[in-house]
DNA sequence: AAACATATTTTTGCGGGGATAAAAATAATG
DNA sequence: CATTATTTTTATCCCCGCAAAAATATGTTT
């Protein structure tokens, strides 16, 4: 089935939705309109057609889930989306704040070839530059338990697992502390009255990270104590 | 300004026909429908606009002719479009056939930054896997004579220089007898009847053109006599 | 030159995709 | 039950496609 540029955002922003609780969740009419700055008639009108494809579960006045088809569309547009974005800082040399617009447009250019020698091109890459996981050829998504950064309690250590890649300003905040895919640190303390937590590395540098900041990032918990 | 994919369209055609010719001419409704497999109807209706946005003159009746801000538009796509037949050819290992859809797709990624990140990641090539001429960073397009190759008369010897690059067959087939830019070869003998020609190459190997194939290989004449 | 025939172009009216505001319907909550 | 928030419907708009009809250009004949 071939899908308009706009029905593909539509499903990305409905996974991304999904995607962003732990568990499987309803992704709202309003919901969808935030995301893809449009208006709530404009989705609703949206979601009755993409149902009529088969490709969203639709219970009236609650929400929409992907079908089993819908999500392998929504996965096959964000494995693009990811390779691209790899592309970008790998071979062109972009910045990881760069690459989101771009992305977004190439994301919908889609023979199936292409994606293939691209992904090969990269050298079937894993994971795009801010640690998201790229669902590999057959459309499988990994899963890899993270919790969100502000969800650290003081003297833990962790590893950055990925950032948001949505705020151009932020990205290039993490960029200059140093806050990327692969970094340790630990919390050496949480500020009880707004969640700013300090942190620091091994080379001693430390941080004050605020909880908009830390709402950013995902961390994989270590086990090891100083 | 920012122009829709079919606008784009609409302007990379009006470029292709003016260029097709040895000086510029203006381009029928009819030829643009044709080349564009839509209606008069249709492209009359987007002519006005255009027109209207100053990206075409418009002699009502007659034909079309890009503006200045036309031609710039027209000569960014097609730069687009020719420096990624270049990355799929070179990067991802395409064959030269294969191509074209998926740079039809490509071209209308138009983030500056990307271009010029591109170009510079391919070695700022001149030509694309036909031959054709990649414009400049500037949008300049460099005057290069060619003639059709089935303008040759029997006796001359000649250098290919580039090729239609729309028909996935006939791609295929230059391929496979090895007309590609910068073979060599002479004619030797041209058919009264039906303008098929002989041609003889340096390793000795001897095909049969017809006009259909001639008529879509430029080539540039050369003086060596054997 | 005038008259006619043919080819081409433009206009007109209309349909689908996709967006919107305003109004109506439904769900959630006190 | 009443209030509020959310969702859906309705009516409308723009972009871009089409067929049919009207307008214009071109070529031929007299």
């Amino acid at each position: 089935m071939q899908l308009s540029r706009t029905e593909q955002n539509y499903l990305k922003a409905i996974y991304m939705i999904s995607a962003s609780s732990t568990e499987a969740v309803e992704a709202s009419t309003n919901a969808i309109a935030a995301r893809m700055d449009t208006r709530p008639a404009s989705v609703s009108d949206m979601l009755r057609r993409l149902s009529d494809k088969g490709l969203l579960n639709h219970n009236r006045y609650k929400g929409v889930t992907l079908t089993e088809s819908g999500m392998q569309q929504a996965l096959f547009i964000v494995r693009r989306h990811r390779l691209w974005e790899h592309f970008l800082v790998h071979s062109l040399g972009f910045r990881w704040n760069e690459i989101h617009e771009i992305a977004e447009e190439l994301e919908h250019v889609s023979h199936p070839e292409l994606i293939a020698r691209l992904d090969a091109f990269l050298g079937n890459p894993t994971e795009d530059p801010h640690g998201e996981l790229i669902p590999g050829a057959h459309l499988q998504m990994p899963h890899r338990p993270t919790k969100p950064m502000n969800s650290l309690i003081s003297g833990e250590h962790a590893r950055v697992v990925c950032v948001d890649e949505g705020s151009d300003v932020l990205l290039k905040y993490l960029d200059e502390i140093e806050l990327r895919p692969g970094s340790h640190f630990h919390v050496v303390s949480v500020e009880k009255f707004d969640n700013s937590m300090r942190i620091r590395r091994e080379d001693g540098s430390e941080w004050r990270i605020t909880r908009e900041v830390s709402n950013s990032v995902q961390v994989k918990r270590l086990d090891r104590m100083p």
